[in-house]
DNA sequence: CGGGATCCGTTACGATACTG
DNA sequence: CAGTATCGTAACGGATCCCG
């Protein structure tokens, strides 16, 4: 592990920023909020960085205790949040909000998955959701499953398939970030951006609740 | 100005670091939250990051439109935040709140100058305040003069003297960061870490409510 | 094939010195 | 005071190779 770069100062901004301030830091747990990952995921999902920096941030953040290395199914290693990690939320998500205020530049690229969504779209819900909301819902995004449990007053979004989604909706990535920055409205994102088929009739209604709901907090 | 390592990925999250990613960057707006400041006082108050650092993180920043450069009072330069760059304090307090779950380590110094405050407790005072407050204080840390101006229901906290206080409060950097971390509690800082004089009687209980709330705020 | 380690050219950082 | 210029060093990025 490498990083000799640290702030040392005893402002508690600059010691947050020593421990997540790095390259690629916020990244790599952008993609850990989505769920557990093993290296490869998370290889692929930050468009192809270098092996070597990924093993040095993983192995930083294991040493400041904000990620574990845990065995995974078939003798693979799996990486996930701590409880110290996952107070990163609230970060990503105020990252997310102010870089949604600027315009995409002309030569971005999508990320190599879609494991930002769980920590935008997700936060957002987890905002925005009342006690009256209880729906668990198969999202499709750019191909890749993703599951929302929202229930008393909770929200998580994870990648993985649901056991027995309420509603099951598809969409591109695009599509949710137009909707997310304003773009289009919710209306037309459910008319014409998104496949939605429902299991459980009235839950599809639920859904939209909580989108709009969550869509208004990008917005405030 | 340097040539960018940029992520250029479609990601809001990613389109944030972009901007506000690099080394020293979010340390820069920290202080300029503080108030519009000359190049000098940042480079002291960054602990002495090397001038072309600054001069390049600068320059970006005036190209992305977070800062612009000013003419100050005697032939000098100020840099000030603009209205975009001003909507970056919700990261840095998120940022402090997730800093401050951490000791310090052994070699930690203070910076160089106090305007950290400005966006910690500062901040922390806007999210607490209730619309009954209405107070004026000079805060004078390590030396440093800030000022808090409370009012309808808002609370700026700026670097700069007051023109008429309520109430003048004098105290180290230390004391504050030990205080807004928990380790001591409201009544013995006013008592053992700070100097405080009353101008407008009655004040001071404003004042103390306030920073109670503020201190919650830091451990919710 | 997943999970890295090692090597090496390139780029950014950090310190010092110097200038308008 | 507000930078610019230079230069050694450390980190990044890409590629290749290794090992279970």
């Amino acid at each position: 592990m490498a990083k000799v770069r640290s702030y040392k100062l005893l402002c508690p901004i600059a010691r947050a920023l020593d421990r997540i301030g790095d390259r690629w830091t916020l990244l790599i747990l952008r993609d850990l909020h989505a769920g557990p990952a093993r290296f490869s995921d998370l290889q692929h999902g930050l468009t192809g960085i270098a092996a070597n920096l990924l093993t040095d941030r993983l192995n930083k953040l294991t040493a400041d205790g904000l990620i574990s290395k845990d065995a995974g199914a078939h003798g693979t290693t799996l990486y996930s949040l701590t409880e110290m990690g996952r107070k990163t939320r609230g970060i990503l998500f105020d990252l997310a909000l102010f870089g949604g205020l600027f315009s995409p530049e002309a030569e971005v690229v999508e990320p190599g998955n879609m494991r930002t969504v769980a920590v935008t779209l997700g936060t957002a819900c987890q905002r925005a959701i009342t006690a009256d909301i209880n729906v668990e819902v198969q999202f499709v995004i750019n191909g890749e499953p993703f599951v929302l449990v929202a229930r008393d007053g909770r929200a998580l979004m994870q990648a993985g398939q649901a056991t027995a989604p309420d509603v099951v909706l598809e969409a591109s990535y695009a599509a949710l970030l137009s909707v997310s920055e304003g773009e289009i409205n919710m209306a037309q994102f459910a008319r014409d951006h998104a496949r939605i088929a429902v299991n459980t009739p009235g839950k599809e209604v639920e859904l939209m609740h909580l989108m709009s709901a969550a869509i208004a907090v990008f917005s405030r």
